[in-house]
DNA sequence: TCTGGGGTCCTAGGACCC
DNA sequence: TCTGGGGTCCTAGGACCC
């Protein structure tokens, strides 16, 4: 039998803000953003949260539910170093460790007993090494799977221990709203609620072959959920395994939407540039390219195209974008998001001729060269040639509309 | 309520192959 | 020729998580 912790800390960009400027404390604080832009709330402290501000809400409504809170940006660096601090404490604690996400993590106590002492006792030396070392306050669960353990952090908030025993996981389950199970959000919460199913028990008592039937493969995930087993992809496995990334993408959406052929192309461009930069960081070639539209409406298209052989360059990601961008945006419609992503992700490139070879080497040393540029000097410093000067000036002298037939110079492929 | 950005997983249909 | 079944790859969309 597995003893799985799972630490979640408190409204962790928030804790990181004010371990910066301690006067922030005790406030009604909002990290995401100012109240007047596009975006939604990252983080809100506990006293912006009593006037029913909470995360993944728009801006504008925080700013008219607490007018008085303090709204940050934020430091995505700082939290991204706190995070690092708290990993490397659990590493003290447990060899298994994974980070789910920047603020939470799973540890494989199975064995440590001799080490750490029984569960409970861990944990609340591991609580303890985390606030006195990094001023933060986090919560943990303590069970026999990794669910069960999510579950009990996110009751034993804010700043609490509790522990599951074993054999007890369906009755600490029973009671709970089905919305608590990981995986189940508003949609499968209102499915659940329209068949009179509303706490986590009513859902055990079921048959399985009942949950399969209505929710498919996910409903047998669901079936087990609901007596406290893992199920499901992502539960299953070990701790610690460290997968490699399925895709990676940048998005960006506009602060007024925009039909600017101009400021779509290079927007395009920066995005590519963007995700090929991480692709060369971790050695990854992607062979699929997508590309995301969104528009005023908030309707969303999607559009990708799978590459003969896999590419590291944002040259290559920005000419697959381009051509999906022009098939599919109607001129003159006014784009709210565009996005890139790269997917199928190979360790190695993709077959390719000498020719191709040769060009692509060239390419990968002057793109790492702009890498380190960027590094020295920001962001702004580079930019691929293409993305402000050619290819904008070709489109809006020589087809206005970005349409097939006539689009930027590309290299022709053997 | 006027809705970010970075991800994962699942489903379903069509193409294509044997 | 009026027509099966399975496997794999690809694409599009959607639910969900932090």
């Amino acid at each position: 039998m597995r003893t799985i912790f799972h630490l979640d800390m408190d409204a962790f960009f928030v804790s990181v803000e004010e371990v910066f400027d301690p006067s922030l404390k005790g406030q009604p604080v909002v990290v995401g953003g100012r109240p007047d832009q596009r975006g939604v709330v990252s983080a809100a402290s506990y006293a912006a949260r009593k006037f029913g501000v909470h995360s993944a809400m728009p801006l504008r409504t925080a700013h008219q539910r607490c007018p008085q809170a303090i709204f940050l940006d934020g430091h995505p660096h700082r939290y991204r170093e706190y995070s690092g601090k708290v990993f490397e404490i659990l590493q003290e604690y447990s060899p298994q460790v994974e980070m789910a996400s920047i603020d939470e993590a799973y540890l494989d106590m199975t064995g440590t007993e001799r080490l750490h002492g029984p569960p409970l006792k861990a944990a609340h030396a591991l609580h303890e090494a985390v606030k006195t070392r990094t001023q933060l306050n986090c919560s943990i669960g303590v069970s026999t799977s990794r669910m069960v353990s999510k579950v009990a952090s996110d009751q034993a908030k804010p700043n609490g221990v509790l522990w599951v025993l074993p054999g007890m996981e369906a009755r600490f389950l029973a009671p709970l709203e089905v919305r608590q199970i990981p995986g189940v959000g508003k949609v499968t919460e209102k499915a659940l609620h329209d068949l009179g199913l509303h706490r986590v028990g009513d859902l055990a008592r079921l048959e399985e072959s009942f949950l399969k039937e209505r929710f498919g493969q996910w409903g047998l995930a669901l079936a087990g959920k609901a007596r406290g087993l893992d199920a499901g992809a992502w539960f299953d496995g070990e701790i610690g395994a460290g997968e490699a990334p399925k895709s990676m993408s940048h998005e960006h959406t506009f602060d007024v939407d925009t039909a600017d052929a101009g400021v779509l192309d290079t927007t395009l461009a920066r995005l590519s540039e963007m995700v090929g930069r991480r692709l060369r960081e971790q050695d990854l070639f992607a062979r699929t390219v997508q590309l995301k539209l969104r528009y005023q409406d908030f309707s969303t298209i999607t559009r990708a195209r799978t590459l003969d052989c896999a590419t590291q360059l944002d040259t290559d990601l920005l000419e697959e974008a381009r051509r999906l961008f022009r098939k599919n945006w109607k001129a003159g419609r006014p784009v709210r998001l565009l996005g890139v992503q790269a997917s199928s992700l190979e360790a190695a490139p993709g077959q390719m001729s000498l020719l191709e070879d040769e060009k692509s080497r060239r390419w990968s040393k002057a793109l790492e060269a702009a890498d380190r540029l960027r590094d020295r000097y920001g962001e702004s410093a580079v930019s691929l040639g293409s993305a402000v000067g050619g290819s904008f000036r070709q489109r809006t002298h020589e087809n206005p509309a970005g349409l097939p037939g006539k689009g930027p110079k590309t290299e022709p492929r053997p």
